[in-house]
DNA sequence: GTCTATAATCAGATAGAC
DNA sequence: GTCTATCTGATTATAGAC
């Protein structure tokens, strides 16, 4: 009897839990798509095959719904960092870290979000969720790149922050699609001169 | 009476210009401020200090306001273009137009649009004023991206094409607004730290 | 050309039955 | 929790008087 209630309940979290992974599967898409701007919640309603006011039982609203989106990648990258082989150079951690980045934007894995949008930012600052995780991300990439600079593989005159900027920013990079709307360069050739322009520099060495 | 009228004539035509020429400014400043989705056309109304459907009158529909507000910019940037001292290097030329563009972003001047809303893309597309402009500034800087290439100030490997892209996203980047938020710099420590990171990279050199 | 007033539409969110 | 049907507000665009 207990035992059976406790199976009952179980199940019945793991099908909510199933059923919310396939709306947060559908929202990153479809905001690597269209952005949140131009996603409509409607639309994502009937990607996943349910009615809106169903969706609203999930997620209370449409800013929600992103943020959902924003932890579910936050923590595939917080399992990407940590599955980093531990014997390679900080630059190198950050090489790898930048082009996986990109590799899930050119794959349209990567939710793209209006960063002016106040009440996103809202709901996003409010999500612990999302905000432990950016914040053990930048902290893991911040290490790397005061240990790159120390080392002397990466510029020691620019400031940490302005360096851990610019590799968020390439997971956002228009230079990606413009490529790849001209059709010349395959997706790794579009990655490794966007990674060169970003690491290299447009001067000549 | 044949002068007269004629005078009549150009002096509305100038009022007529004035007037568009205030609309505009109000359309640049909000598009650099919010963005085109954020914008409305209320908005617009209201601050130029007309009633909206004047300002139809005037523009016949928002994406042309945006539009009109992008040919703007791309005149200042033909200006700005054929007005570079002629004895500069190619690519002092490029860091030029690359800091010029990120001043006019700093200053709230510079217009930013979504990049997948189609029906903004057609209008933009069907303005003669704005592609023709567009070409002609991608014209100049291909060539001056060549001839530095040619010379070996610039990294000859990189496509010309992809370099072009890398200074026209300069005009939308991200990292600009981020350091701006952080407080922890001027708006020239600003510029002078994207320019190092767009042209000498992240690397040691 | 400018105005007030209003249409028309769309999208986020909710009510209430089951 | 899920559904249908609806509300509510915002926004683009226009009608029609002056």
């Amino acid at each position: 009897m207990q035992t059976s209630a406790v199976t009952k309940i179980s199940f019945k979290t793991q099908m909510l839990q199933a059923r919310e992974d396939a709306i947060i599967r559908v929202v990153n898409r479809l905001l690597a798509e269209k952005g949140f701007d131009a996603m409509t919640v409607d639309e994502v309603a009937a990607n996943v095959g349910i009615a809106k006011a169903s969706l609203y039982k999930h997620f209370p609203s449409k800013e929600d719904l992103a943020a959902a989106a924003m932890v579910h990648v936050m923590r595939r990258a917080q399992r990407y960092l940590k599955d980093l082989p531990a014997n390679t150079s900080p630059l190198e951690k950050l090489r790898d870290v930048v082009r996986w980045t990109m590799e899930l934007k050119l794959a349209g894995e990567m939710p793209s979000l209006p960063s002016q949008n106040s009440s996103l930012r809202a709901t996003l600052m409010a999500n612990a969720d999302y905000m432990n995780g950016l914040i053990e991300v930048s902290d893991q990439l911040g290490e790397w790149i005061e240990a790159a600079q120390a080392q002397g593989s990466v510029n020691p005159h620019l400031p940490a922050i302005a360096i851990l900027y610019t590799l968020y920013a390439r997971a956002c990079d228009p230079v990606l699609e413009f490529l790849k709307m001209g059709g010349q360069h395959t997706d790794v050739e579009i990655i490794d001169l966007v990674l060169s322009t970003c690491f290299d520099g447009l001067n000549a060495r």
